[in-house]
DNA sequence: TCGACTACCTGTAGAGCGGTAGGTTTCGTT
DNA sequence: AACGAAACCTACCGCTCTACAGGTAGTCGA
């Protein structure tokens, strides 16, 4: 129980609060994040909320760990991807509804005012639009149909994934949403090489 | 002898219900359905929160008189509707942010669980997808791109203005939301007629 | 003029919220 | 074995929330 221990206290601590940022991630999914308790998530974990306080000092310090924590996974799209990553991206998230769920709801409530996430979002969503345009200028170049730029049309990419996220989410079996996004796709014509 | 001369009290009460109807629209679109307090919607009339439970008895029942308003003056489109009419539709959105607002952050917080506007979005998504299958139809018969059908173009359609929505409000100067709109439409190709 | 009704009000119940204070146990280090 | 820190806990504060109960003043038709 001394040196021959597989964990020491730094990583265990580590693992606690990456359960309790997953633990967040599922009540943030079922009820916003105004409407996720401190007391709902702690009790997922095996905790009091005030065990939870323990390792995030604030409700907003939590939200924090979890915008971090989608950003490790989540990263935003590289000029190297080309468009048949993004749509198995989306073929992707088509399995992981809960995940989707949290940060739709997330991005809806961050219009609000004074939300503690709108910052965030403000942010990666000109992140998301300049890569964006990066990967279409990659797969394109300039043959985008009626004179479109890059520029132009990553807004739309980025509208038609959310947007389409909302519809399937509210009832998944009303929209197919990889093939959606493929008909997207194809309205953007053929790639250039 | 106060109003009574001009107005019966039938009369005087619609106009208070629709007085805190708007009122709420606007709170709503500050805090969220889930952030909005009756007290909030109460004060901006001058009224009690108790005295706003006299007009309607739940905060859902305020909820559902929101929703009901907003059917009544942005109605699903008629397939009489052309193309260029939604797209001026979007440009005058564009001049509301207030509304855009209290419904985007709505839809955003309905795909959480048991949320009370949750089945309102559900069915207004599909009869809005319909509408716009038959106005495509109309604007393209079947000349869409690829092969394209007027069904399955719906929901990109749907999910473009939606998401549209989202970037703008996070950001006005980030997206032209109506030129981005009708770079979509460019996509489209060119109408039957 | 009277009784019913509308349109509010005050008071309060009852629950939940985030957060603080301060304790106690567990545990690794020395 | 002793110490200090980490990892929790109980208790509680102050606030906010929806909703109910019950009262009262004005209005209005009979």
């Amino acid at each position: 129980m001394t040196y021959g221990d597989v964990m020491n206290a730094r990583v265990r601590s580590e693992e606690r609060r990456a359960e309790i940022v997953g633990a967040a991630l599922q009540v943030i999914a079922e009820r916003g994040y105004r409407g996720a308790s401190l007391a709902a998530v702690a009790e997922r974990v095996g905790l009091t909320q005030q065990g939870l306080l323990h390792y995030f000092p604030t409700k907003d310090a939590l939200l924090v760990a979890v915008l971090q924590e989608r950003d490790r996974w989540d990263a935003v799209p590289d000029p190297r991807w080309r468009m048949e990553l993004l749509a198995s991206l989306v073929e992707y998230n088509a399995m992981r509804p809960a995940i989707i769920q949290t940060f739709s709801a997330l991005l809806g409530e961050s219009v609000t005012e004074d939300h503690p996430a709108r910052g965030y979002f403000t942010e990666r969503y000109a992140e998301v639009r300049a890569s964006m345009a990066a990967v279409l200028r990659a797969e394109y170049g300039d043959r985008l149909p009626n004179g479109l730029t890059p520029e132009r049309t990553a807004p739309l990419l980025v509208a038609v994934m959310d947007g389409l996220q909302y519809q399937w989410l509210l009832d998944p079996g009303s929209v197919d949403m990889p093939e959606a996004f493929r008909d997207f796709l194809r309205l953007l014509g053929e790639p250039a090489d």
